[in-house]
RNA sequence: GGUCCCGUAGCUCAGUUGGAUAGAGCACCAGAUUCCUAAUCUGGGGGUCACUGGUUCGAAUCCAGUCGGGAUCACCA
């Protein structure tokens, strides 16, 4: 239940009770109104603008009106107040019975509270990661990754049919690269003497293992022979070795994928799927063969003024129109990709996001403007940048070297902090601010660890209901709480109250960055949740009636431990979205 | 030079898609522990929301421009 949304309608009603009495016109527009909590928690519990925008329809100043609408608020079952302040805002309290109602809205045991059918089932296709095919996962793709997850959860939660994909570029110059890399390894793994990788190979040492699995399965078939002999079946061992690892990669952040999508097969299916889509756009007359002005500045080294295939991109938004065709005739990157999500569009979704790095933010437009041509406006594109992370070690930056292997991978990161270490606090940051991880400080056991801040109040609520309760109150039966039968009215105390409020903002936070797709509002949330417990706990310390467990006093206690049960699968079920786990005990 | 992102407390960042007196953490200062984990909490100081205009009942938020930082800039992926 989303108190906001509930009052919205009731506050709809008595508006359009309003215009049948001729106070508003028949065309009123209700759509700029807005239910809201106020920013300052003595103002009451929920603050509508109805009447400051609704004012010069009506033809009377907002107070006047805002007198009218209060008074038809106050007939309401739910609403204790409805009061007018400043230039025209009503600020509505309302009663305890409907906190109670929300308390247990918040207990509810199938994880159902914060839910919503916002999307109501709409298919949308979210797109992330799709690292090249040509090694292992680094630590740059890292955010992208739980991001994109991430933000899938988030999605599902709130009602839509969600589709997880990874686009495999297997296609273009970099995995033939991979392929005479591999190669060399498998040289190597026959006992021929290779040296130094040359410029320009990857050196990893990740491609022995390739090379001698494919020693073992070809022995010296291809030893000495012509590129074009080996170059495809070592390319597509490579490739399916090269994906293998990058789900296991994935696997230890807990991230699978509903589909990876193969580049290749764009092509090489019974049609050319990249040529047709470009058919397809060129008999929208959206193509044409032209010439591009240089870019402005610095002229590249190696410019020439060639005539070539291009899209519209500029009846769309983007900046210059953009080339299909590369000199030699193959298709662009761009082209297969409109290929893609031309199939993406055909599938069924007209709601899709691409997560995307910090440096491919120019590509943005083209990309928009691709899907709005192919979809003739149908489809919509989300594109999502994570910026750059900072990693740390001490407040020290880790040097990091390409050329010079040193770089960090993925799976060191898990393995030295954990998943749901890393998952959190890629979340706990807007996906387009750039981020610093400290491999010590997110490793800390204090407060000024937001991981293990909300980790903490999972495990202090867990050990006062199983562990505390069970020794001081072992008539009380934690497995039989029920909401409906506690006396919730005994939840009176300030903190009490205000943790109440807290699980109450949880439809609206989860609504709003689904909404938004940023799924970092959610970790802010559950930070915020989690600070209200560890004070109200405090407050125990000096004020023992305050204490979840009251002494002797089994209905006050049994009242508050649901409020502790909602507050436990409130931090579970956000946790979930973000993928960390709710820890039961501190180790 | 074009485009995109960013600019909020000394530092790191939120800011409910336009609401009322702009928030949190760190750091700094002052406090709390015979107690369900003090692994925590309480209080305090600290702001020209980069700047200038505009839109309106109302702007950190939207628009235009300026300044500063970052990314990117035919054909690579």
């Amino acid at each position: 239940m989303n108190l906001y949304t509930h009052f919205g309608e009731q506050l709809t009603g008595v508006l359009e009770a309003l215009r049948e009495q001729g106070v508003l016109p028949l065309d009123a527009d209700f759509s700029r109104i807005t239910v809201e909590p106020p920013r300052d928690p003595s103002h009451g519990d929920i603050a509508t603008n109805a009447a400051m925008v609704l004012a010069k329809m009506a033809k009377m100043p907002p107070r006047d009106l805002a007198k009218k609408i209060t008074e038809l608020l106050l007939q309401l079952d739910d609403v204790k107040k409805a009061e007018i302040a400043g230039p025209g805002f009503i600020n509505i309290s309302i009663t305890a019975l409907f906190w109670q109602k929300i308390l247990i809205a918040a207990f509810d045991n199938e994880g159902l509270y914060g839910r919503s059918q916002l999307g109501q089932g709409q298919k949308i296709n979210v797109e992330f990661v799709s690292a090249n095919p040509t090694g292992p996962m680094h630590v740059g793709h890292v955010r992208g990754a739980v991001f994109g997850d991430a933000l899938a959860n988030l999605l599902d939660f709130t009602g839509f049919d969600v589709s997880r994909e990874y686009y495999i570029n297997d296609a273009g110059a970099q995995v033939d690269v991979l392929a005479r890399s591999a190669y060399l390894r498998y040289l190597e793994a026959l006992g021929e003497e290779i040296g130094d990788i040359p410029e320009g190979l990857y050196p990893g040492d990740y491609l022995k293992a390739v090379g001698a699995d494919l020693a073992e399965k070809h022995g010296d078939e291809f030893k000495g022979q012509e590129e074009s002999q080996w170059l495809e079946t070592i390319r597509d061992f490579a490739i399916d070795a090269m994906m293998d690892q990058i789900r296991g990669d994935l696997k230890t952040l807990n991230i699978t994928f509903d589909q990876f999508f193969s580049e290749r097969s764009l092509k090489e299916g019974d049609v050319n799927m990249v040529a047709q889509s470009i058919e397809d756009l060129r008999d929208k007359g959206l193509i044409y063969e032209g010439t591009l002005p240089p870019p402005k500045g610095k002229l590249p080294d190696d410019w020439e003024d060639r005539e070539q295939t291009l899209f519209r991109a500029t009846d769309f938004g983007d900046d210059v129109d953009r080339a299909l065709a590369k000199a030699d005739g193959s298709h662009t990157y761009f082209a297969s990709d409109i290929a893609y999500h031309r199939d993406k569009y055909m599938r069924g979704f007209t709601s899709m996001i691409d997560v995307l790095g910090a440096d491919h933010s120019g590509y943005i437009k083209r990309m928009k403007a691709a899907v709005k041509a192919l979809s003739d406006g149908e489809a919509e594109l989300d594109v999502k940048i994570c910026q750059l992370v900072k990693l740390l070690r001490g407040g020290k930056p880790v040097k990091m070297g390409k050329r010079l292997g040193t770089f960090i991978t993925l799976r060191e990161v898990v393995d030295e902090v954990g998943s749901d270490v890393v998952r959190f606090i890629m979340l706990y940051r807007k996906n387009d601010a750039s981020l610093d991880f400290d491999f010590y400080k997110v490793q800390e056991q204090s407060k000024d660890n937001p991981v293990f801040y909300v980790q903490y109040a999972h495990a202090r609520v867990h050990s006062v209901l199983y562990r505390k309760i069970p020794l001081e109150m072992p008539d009380l039966d934690i497995a039989d709480i029920d909401p409906l039968s506690e006396d919730l009215s005994l939840l009176v105390d300030s903190g009490e109250v205000a943790l109440v409020k807290r699980l109450a903002q949880y439809p609206r936070i989860i609504e709003q960055a689904a909404k938004a797709h940023e799924p970092h509002r959610v970790a802010f949330y559950l930070y915020e949740l989690a600070a209200d417990l560890h004070m109200q706990w405090s407050r125990g310390t000096e004020k023992p009636e305050l204490r979840f467990i009251s002494d002797g006093n089994k209905k006050v206690t049994g009242a508050r431990a649901v409020l502790l049960l909602a507050i436990a699968k409130t931090l579970a079920s956000g946790l979930g979205i973000l993928g960390v786990h709710p820890i039961e005990e501190m180790r």
